[in-house]
DNA sequence: CGCTAGCTTGACACAGGTCAAAGGCTGTGG
DNA sequence: CCACAGCCTTTGACCTGTGTCAAGCTAGCG
């Protein structure tokens, strides 16, 4: 729990760690930011649904702490997870009025959001804060980029390859919001919910975990992760940077 | 080519169909779209790269006809390919300024497709046209929902459900702009390419093609489609239409 | 009318799934 | 402070869906 705290942001600045990550904003639009997180929160327990697929969005929201996924499932059960939600991502947050949800959310760790109403506003009255704006259209781009290497994950990779690129885009993504030093970084996961992340069976998740701990590669138990050798599991996974606006390569 | 001629829309109108499928448009609209189906075409032979990842975006098109594809490689060319893109569907059209392709476009069949500056205008400035903006965010979060079911595909589904579904998708994607009939389309793939749409080997691809061949419920050659019991294909698949906007559950 | 790209088939290999059981943790209640 | 319950994790044995390899086959096209 030390450890855990002396990782995490302090929560006040999530939002702002994250979307000034994307693009330069000027003071009031951080003002803004911080206004909204520092709003009272929605608190959404562990495994609770957060959005239903098919019902109405009726309120954008910003995770402040925890972890969320969307997920589908077969009839006979059978679950993908389509994409993890961190501290500073939006769930709900659209430009078109009236949407329905096109995945279930569900909470996988303790998850507080702030109503995200007036975000909602800016993205579409662009020239309100056209930075933060901007800033909202980089991180959708980034948002693709990511499903992308999760189709490229799940269609082509192996067990080892799917996991660990998907590691390194965790500790890339945290990273990014300040929330992972050194590749270390808290996992709330279960292997099981990990196996529905990466499209294989939970006995198979477990193998290619101890393969990668036996090997240096991670240091893994549930809450935490640690990215030992972060040079292997980014050339096995081919894990690639979003690079989603002109003449910006990140290094 | 006779049949194949009997199939297909008047190309003047794949994007009038396409898009008042989705909104009611007016006639101003209307006759915007038509404008921009009628102007000269971009001309892209098969196989040949319509945008390549990480390069600027200059010119939003719409496809009028041939089919195309946003696909990624590994290292060592495995291949997989994330969606396919039919007459109707936009390629790089963007509200953002300045964005950098996340995916190479190819085409894989000989493409014709109509510059569209003055749509991605029309989207960003929501207000000129309303309803077509309305149209092209639905249009957006159709091809959400069916970038789930592709994950949905790759992740969970055994050959033949991502095969079934697949088919029963590309079947709802054209009938929408009239170029599907009874189940009947025109299908330009090779096993090889159908392969790297459904993340597996061509051999594989090629016996589950038997099986749906033997059970008579497909009937496939190079080119040509004709989806013979619907039924069993969407069951097996467990194919979903897409329903993403409030008020409007399609039948 | 032969070449080539694509399709088909069979034999075999293996990554990953399934089943089953045994160990940990951890939190709760006695 | 112990014991139990319940959820995770781990392991082993075995199975199977899909991949690989290799060889014919077919048909359209130059």
């Amino acid at each position: 729990m030390g450890l855990s705290r002396s990782v995490r942001a302090p929560s006040t600045d999530v939002l702002t760690a994250r979307y000034r990550g994307l693009e330069p904003l000027n003071m009031h639009e951080i003002s803004f930011l911080r206004m909204i997180e520092s709003k009272p929160k929605a608190i959404f327990s562990s495994d609770s649904r957060i959005l239903a697929e098919g019902s109405e969005i009726s309120t954008p929201l910003l995770i402040v702490s925890g972890w969320a996924c969307r997920v589908r499932s077969l009839s006979d059960g059978r679950r993908q997870i389509m994409n993890l939600l961190l501290p500073g991502d939006a769930i709900g947050l659209c430009q078109r009025s009236r949407p329905l949800a096109v995945t279930t959310i569900i909470a996988l760790s303790t998850v507080r959001a702030s109503e995200a109403f007036e975000l909602a506003d800016v993205w579409r009255d662009r020239a309100r804060m056209p930075a933060l704006a901007e800033a909202l259209d980089i991180a959708a781009a980034e948002e693709e980029h990511f499903a992308l290497c999760h189709m490229m994950r799940l269609g082509r990779q192996t067990a080892f390859e799917r996991m660990a690129n998907l590691f390194m885009e965790i500790d890339y993504r945290l990273a990014s919001r300040g929330m992972s030093l050194g590749g270390r970084f808290p996992f709330p996961l279960t292997q099981e919910t990990l196996a529905d992340v990466v499209g294989l069976s939970v006995v198979h998740v477990n193998r290619t975990l101890q393969q990668m701990r036996r090997d240096n590669q991670i240091d893994f138990s549930r809450g935490r992760m640690a990215i030992l050798d972060s040079e292997a599991l980014r050339l096995a996974g081919e894990f690639q940077r979003p690079n989603v606006t002109a003449g910006r390569a990140d290094p």
